[in-house]
Parts: structure tokens; sequence; C-alpha cells
DNA sequence: CGTTATGTTGATAGCCGTCAACATACGTGG
DNA sequence: CCACGTATGTTGACGGCTATCAACATAACG
């Protein structure tokens, strides 16, 4: 964790761990010190509220660490994640004055936040900004088709599955140098059974089931409820059903 | 329907029925006139593949008219429609080599097209442009979320109300002056059943059983399998289940 | 007018949701 | 540190919604 008690002369966004992958990537030094005189950190707990929807958007935000859900209601209750974020992803909906969605942590949240005017001036002043964040924006759209498809044609065991994937691929255990095809991946659940249940568009029970069952297949192995061991990366693949 | 023989030194731009909706309208005359010099029209008919998954992406364009369908398929046939686009649409991933999904002319379609690498470098050199883009994205990113909660979490008969009251809000008859609300929507339906079941996550029997029912409980009435009028706007939105 | 594509309707089956009971993990206060 | 209460997760029984299979109707087309 970087100290960010100190806002003095030296600028924070130097010792900022994602510095290069976040939007800020688009920033020179100089430029940076802009954002870092109008930034300032804020800290979330699992569950912990941070936009609601129809909300005014006062702001926007790096995810520094941890995961965002964002989700949208029908009115009777029913819940659905449309999308799930991770550092060091931009959260906000630029240009519009309300959010078409509430964005909520899911686990301890690290965020570096920026009122939204002054987001938006610097953004009209760097076009090098602005088309990062269009392609963030693009490659989000991406996800979002690809994440129909899952919702309107896959079966629970292939939601399931491709769920865990995705999540399996995230961890840092992957694109470790020392990291081997077909060893075992371990990794710790941002979501609880609920959360899977919303993003895959299915009941808890169901989730539950379909991971038991892929325990008993021997893909993966659960150390806790929340500590996945997926022991057959290739396995899980097939099954998510291309 | 416009002149497009016409090459000459008249702007084709001038009587484009587009030219302020589309992405365009980000261009002055003068710029237009570059647009103009490299862009050429294509006419498609239903059916007809657009933008093959994993293809090279050679070019980009406007939809002039017709209704133009995003699919994604699973390696068994299983398909999803992902995005439906209209006049003025702009058509295309931007930055990518690659179409990350199919595109197919779901009715008679008529493009204004231009190279990709032209078309890119006006972007570069155009940053209303690319801002016009980028908005187009966000909204764009905004309906899938919105076609995800549909997905997920909606029943049948919801998928299908909310499907036509889409397509009916869309309709020539609303925003017209005489329009009276309560009055009945007429309009012509651009997918055939086979192509609703995809784009909702259901099957044609599904669809087609749902619709019966909206007619029985007169919501809607078929004057043909392809023209329908909503006799009640209200009870549709009602069932859409907001 | 025959042929094929598209759409409708009925019967049946199965996947997944619902309801319920129980198990386990977590947090709080005694 | 343990006891208790609550939140979270698992497992089982059952039912309903929607898919599947099938037959038929209608529209589109040459």
């Amino acid at each position: 964790m970087q100290t960010v008690t100190d806002t003095g002369a030296r600028n924070r966004c130097d010792v900022c761990a994602i510095r290069h992958r976040a939007v800020c990537g688009a920033l020179s030094n100089e430029e940076l010190e802009a954002m870092n005189g109008i930034s300032r950190q804020r800290l979330l707990t699992p569950g912990e509220p941070i936009l609601s929807a129809d909300e005014e958007i006062t702001w926007f935000g790096n995810i520094v660490s941890g995961a965002v859900k964002l989700t949208k209601l029908l009115s009777d209750g029913r819940q659905q994640i449309v999308g799930l974020q991770f550092a060091p992803d931009f959260l906000g909906r630029a240009f519009k004055e309300r959010s078409p969605y509430f964005a909520e942590a899911a686990t301890d949240v690290e965020l570096c936040i920026f009122p939204k005017p002054a987001f938006e001036r610097i953004l009209k002043e760097k076009p090098d900004l602005e088309f990062r964040l269009f392609q963030d924006t693009l490659d989000e759209l991406d996800a979002a088709r690809d994440w129909m498809l899952l919702l309107g044609r896959k079966t629970a065991a292939e939601k399931v599955a491709s769920f865990l994937y995705m999540i399996a691929r995230r961890s840092p255990m992957i694109g470790c140098a020392h990291h081997q095809g077909g060893e075992e991946v371990l990794f710790q659940m941002p979501l609880n059974r609920s959360e899977i249940a919303d993003y895959l568009g299915l009941t808890i029970e169901t989730v539950s089931r379909q991971i038991g069952r892929l325990k008993a297949d021997g893909v993966l192995q659960l150390h806790a409820t929340r500590e996945f061991s997926i022991l057959d990366m290739d396995r899980l693949s097939e099954i998510s059903g291309v």
C-alpha cells in the first residue's frame, strides 16, 4: 500500500500502482500533475455503494485495487450484473448526467477519484486521454457482447465454467514466468455465490450445484468457499462451450 | 432514394439523408468533401453478409437505410444477436484488425462505406469526429447493458414485449406531430421470427406463442406476419417489466 | 400451381427455478 | 475464548417455464 497522506510537492502518481496501465498512461508526467492536484483516494468495503442508478454523477475514478460490480435492477428486485471491473479500469459514465447503473464494491476497493467537471475539461484538452478512454470503451463493448452470448445462449454448466475460466485467467499466477500450462491455478473469488448468480443470470442454488459438479468431476478444488483451485484449465475451457 | 451515380463535382453528401444524424454530422461541409471523395455506396439484400467474425476489417460504413444485425455464434451453431443497428448508425469496429462479430443485412440495406485506413486517418485529424464516434460507442455500451438485463433476468413474455416496444418506439409514427398517445402504432418488423428468437435468447416457437398471447390479449394486431399494430403501448410497456 | 421457406400450434420432456431444510462460516458480545 | 445469532452456502424434492419434437398452416417465389 502506498503512502497517500503526502499531498505535498511530490507527485502521488509517481508511486501509483496503476500509473501506466490506467487511462493516466495517456498523460505525460507534467500533465499528470494536474490530475494529481484534483484527485483523491477513496477506500471502500464490500457491498459499499459507489454510484446509484439515476444518481447525478459528480466524479469519475480509477480502480487502484479490488473489484467493482455494475448492476441493473428490475422493479420487482430481479438483478443483473452488467459489468465487472478490476484495476486499472476507469469508473464512471462520461458525458452523461446520470449513471445508467449501480456501481458497488465487490471486494475491498481502492479508488483514485477526481471531480467530473475537472476531468471532462482535461479530457477536452488532451486528445490522447480521450482516445485512451475511447479504446477502453470499445473493449468494454466487445466484452458486453461476449456476455450477451453467454446470457442468451449458454447452459448453466457452460455459464459457470465460462465465468470461472475468466476469473482464473485473471489470476496473478497466469502470466507468471514460472507458471506452466497444465498447472493448477489458485485464486480468490471476488464475488459471493449470489453475485455470481446475478452475473450469470442464474440462481444461487444452480451456481452452487454447478460448482459442485465441477468439483465432483475433478475440474476444480475448493479450499474455502471463496478459494478456488482450477485443476484442469483445458477441461474448464471446453465445458465453457467456446 | 437519392441519386448516387453522379460522382462529379457536386458533393454527394449534400443530398445524403443522414448527413446530420450520422457521425458525418461532426464534419464541416469542406471536411465532408474529403469523405465524399473516398466513400461509395453499397446495397445489400436481406441475409447478405457484411462482415464475417474474425475477418480482417478493411472498411467502415454508415447505415443510410435499413437494419443490420450483429451476431455471435457458438461452435455448435447456437446464435445470439448482440446488436441491431439502423440508420444513421456507424458500422464497424474501429482500431481493431478483426471483427468480433458477424454483421448481416436484416432488411434491404443501403450503406455508405469508406476504406478503413483513410477513415482512421481522418479520425486522427478531426477530434470532433472521434468524439462523436466515442459518444455513439458509449450509447451502444449502455444499450448492450440494458440488453444484458433482458437476457439474464426477463421472462419470455417480458422479452418479447420489450422487443416489440423497442421496435414500435422506433416507428416513424412515433414522433410524428399528429401522433396522439394511446393511438395505434403500426410498423414493419425488420426481423423474422428466427431472428427475433436469436435476439432474445429464445426459440422461434416461444416467440410465436408469446406474440400469439399478446394478440389474444388485445395488445397488438397482425396484418401480416411482419406487419404489426400495437393497440395498447402502455400495456406493452407494462408487460415489458420495466 | 407446385415447391420451399417461414410461421403457428400441440404434446412432451428436461433444465433450471422455487421452496425448504440443513451446514458452514462469520461476527459480536458475554 | 466460547456462545450465540446472522449471513452465506449446500443439498434435496418438486414444479413450471421454455426447449424440443412434430404436424400443420400460411406465405413467398419461380
